[in-house]
DNA sequence: ATAATAAATGACTTATTTATCTTTTACTAT
DNA sequence: ATAGTAAAAGATAAATAAGTCATTTATTAT
């Protein structure tokens, strides 16, 4: 469903929400290889959600990435969004072009519910809701 | 989730149990052009799916592709194990190597139960179960 | 000022998926 | 037998996704 570009910036933008703020700030490869990813491929990542404005960057020594309450703010969904689009969520599951409650698909009773369920779930709760998750323990951006 | 291939041999695979039969066969583009799919992409599958057993297949004149009962008696997950294979099912949403119930990610707690769910309901329900709801107006191949 | 640092940019490579095309093989009706 | 038909097989092409690398730009500490 979401293409590891998405799945790698959800991972590195909670690890920057767990890890850093305007005094501590992580490099692209410190981050990537806190939760194993290739490098120079998250540094290409950090480009487009820093071009959004989904976190922060400062260049030169002691720069690096980071995120404030204002990025904690933000949700799962808005990284998907500027990472491949929303499209993907209104695609049925199977390929109909037009799968919907009055045309359905062989599963859309399944896989419907279950789309809603999580696009509440990624815009409802922020990316500070889900770090402090992580934080106690609850959840794993890494294992 | 699924890739095109996965997709396309779902509703091609429905179309033969809806509209074939050892006397009734009907050629790859024939399908392809029913449920609206790339038609040299379509006879790519339904090569897989011949040597996979999992439909029947005679050259010649009044060739073509088609089920018996027994086919109709496999189910949904037999297709997508023989062109994409079962491991999608095993991944994690947002890319954790190892995410369980032990470790989990982020959104596990959502994700897991719809895997549950569908798992179950391609398992459980054969090809022609699926074959009867379309036919009953229940749910659609094309639209 | 300048040297060191780290992100930004852009070009490039590789892998995978998707799709098409040509040739061969098998079958059937005449 | 043989001509026509349709799948099987294999080679190739196009598109997308994934990943890498070299250079430039901005920042900071000395």
């Amino acid at each position: 469903m979401l293409t590891n570009q998405s799945k790698y910036a959800i991972r590195a933008v909670l690890c920057l929400a767990i890890n850093t703020n305007s005094n501590n700030k992580m490099g692209s490869k410190d981050v990537a290889e806190r939760i194993d990813i290739p490098a120079p491929f998250l540094a290409k990542i950090f480009q487009s959600l820093s071009k959004a404005k989904l976190i922060k960057s400062t260049k030169g020594p002691n720069g690096g990435f980071y995120l404030t309450d204002k990025e904690r703010h933000n949700n799962l969904l808005d990284i998907v969004e500027c990472i491949d689009g929303l499209d993907k969520f209104d695609k049925c599951f199977i390929g109909l072009p037009k799968c919907s409650d009055e045309n359905p698909c062989a599963i859309h009773h399944i896989v419907h519910p279950f789309k809603t369920k999580l696009f509440d779930e990624l815009t409802r709760k922020t990316i500070g809701d889900f770090a402090e998750e992580t934080k106690k323990g609850k959840s794993f951006i890494i294992n």
